[in-house]
DNA sequence: TTATAAAAAAGGTGCGTACCAATTTAAGAA
DNA sequence: TTCTTAAATTGGTACGCACCTTTTTTATAA
């Protein structure tokens, strides 16, 4: 799986001397010609390696100083790291305490691509779509309802009970590309009738919504979702950095 | 302002020729190599460029195949778009209109940082802090509560009136930098009493939050917020690209 | 015609060089 | 000692090269 790729490697190995305290006096790293030598490889791959850590929020680079370790990175690691390898937004990659929630199928249709979606997922409004709608829980309290939709010409083979299950998972089995890119967009609403009964909600507790589109590795749009989640699940971690 | 980078302006030119449809029928950009000999820079200038668009979401790389455009990227530009320029999450980047939102200093203190703001802000929780809560509205409609904590050792000169305008190009001006970072959580809350007097809301209807920090461009903890907006406000659009 | 294999195309990785720009440090002067 | 100036440090930009991996196209064979 891990294919051995320099900057990469430098990366995570940097990471983990961070998260393990091996900067803690200055907070610094070395400079990159220094990096470049102690790990035998060029600065080019050391300044990749620094940029995949600067984009993280992990450093902050500055010119003429050196490479700065984010305090609240080290600190806050479970916070700052719940976006690395499972945030995608959300959708799929809840866990508590390692364990996966269970999904109920609600509703599960082939019916014709809604107008508003079409284009967003890049097919034609006569073309079909798989329309479901699940439930997810831990135990007892069921926190998300979701609403998707995937183009029956992307996964043909889909059936009913996969989506009891971890729908991306599938996905990378079958086409042979992860999900790694999402669109999305988040709101706040009041909660209605239906979020109410099934997410087990006050009239005065509110969902928050994620909605938007995923896409495969390869740019396909793969799947258009609605998710309505119970307020108190609702916690979104963010690191924005704007170039240009 | 403009600093004549090479991959920016080349970026900015793709850009621009991808919203004017210039490769509308093959939603394809011309290769790395071509772009390479068309623009006169070298093939990593290119790269570098293609680079940046593809963390936008304008485009999908694929190798052995090609640069593909978004066409979510091109429909959609305004939503898109809003994040580059103007969404460091939000804070004091609204607009509407082309009208910024008028603030109303709610309260200004000067106290000791609390205990948990302490390490988030890279100080000691002996240091002082400016307190500060602020109401933004559009005309009559008020839509967001801000509570923010600045260290006073990093603007020392802040006053009163500074508050009722924006912090940030303040800032700009003061320190020479930019505000270009931030990490933030977001997430769902029922309306507090203070909610539904400040921002007109009913019982039922809730709040967005927003909390976390800012950062000034060389990565020194610049300001604590918690934001808290009328839910009808709320809209944060964001592109997620998940690298390792 | 169809299947298979070779070639070409296209993006990815890694190394290296040269020079630039901002910051910090050290040296020298007042 | 303190201020000013020059040098060293450190990250940034740009170019170029060589080679790899994946995908697409083309040519060849069945």
């Amino acid at each position: 799986m891990e294919k051995n790729l320099i900057y990469k490697k430098i990366m995570h190995e940097l990471q983990n001397q961070i998260l393990d305290g091996e900067y803690q006096e200055t907070m610094k790293l070395p400079d990159e010609r220094t990096l470049s030598q102690t790990f035998g490889v060029s600065r080019s791959s050391i300044k990749r390696a620094l940029k995949l850590l600067a984009d993280k929020g992990a450093v902050f680079q500055k010119r003429g100083s050196g490479t700065f370790i984010n305090p609240i990175f080290v600190k806050n690691d479970s916070v700052f790291h719940y976006k690395n390898g499972s945030n995608l937004g959300i959708s799929d990659s809840f866990q508590m305490n390692g364990q996966s929630p269970q999904i109920k199928l609600l509703s599960f249709n082939v019916e014709r691509c809604p107008k508003e979606l079409a284009t967003d997922l890049f097919i034609k409004d006569t073309d079909f779509v798989y329309a479901f709608k699940r439930l997810r829980s831990f135990d007892d309290q069921s926190f998300m309802i979701e609403t998707g939709y995937i183009p029956i010409k992307i996964l043909p083979q889909l059936e009913e009970k996969t989506l009891t299950e971890s729908l991306f998972k599938y996905v990378e089995q079958v086409k042979k590309q992860g999900v790694t890119k999402s669109y999305l967009t988040i709101g706040v609403s009041p909660s209605t009738e239906e979020d109410r009964t099934e997410l087990n909600l006050l009239s005065t507790e509110p969902v928050g919504t994620l909605s938007g589109i995923f896409f495969l590795d390869d740019g396909t749009p793969f799947e258009y979702s609605q998710m309505r989640l119970r307020y108190d699940y609702m916690n979104y971690h963010t690191f924005v950095s704007l170039e240009d």
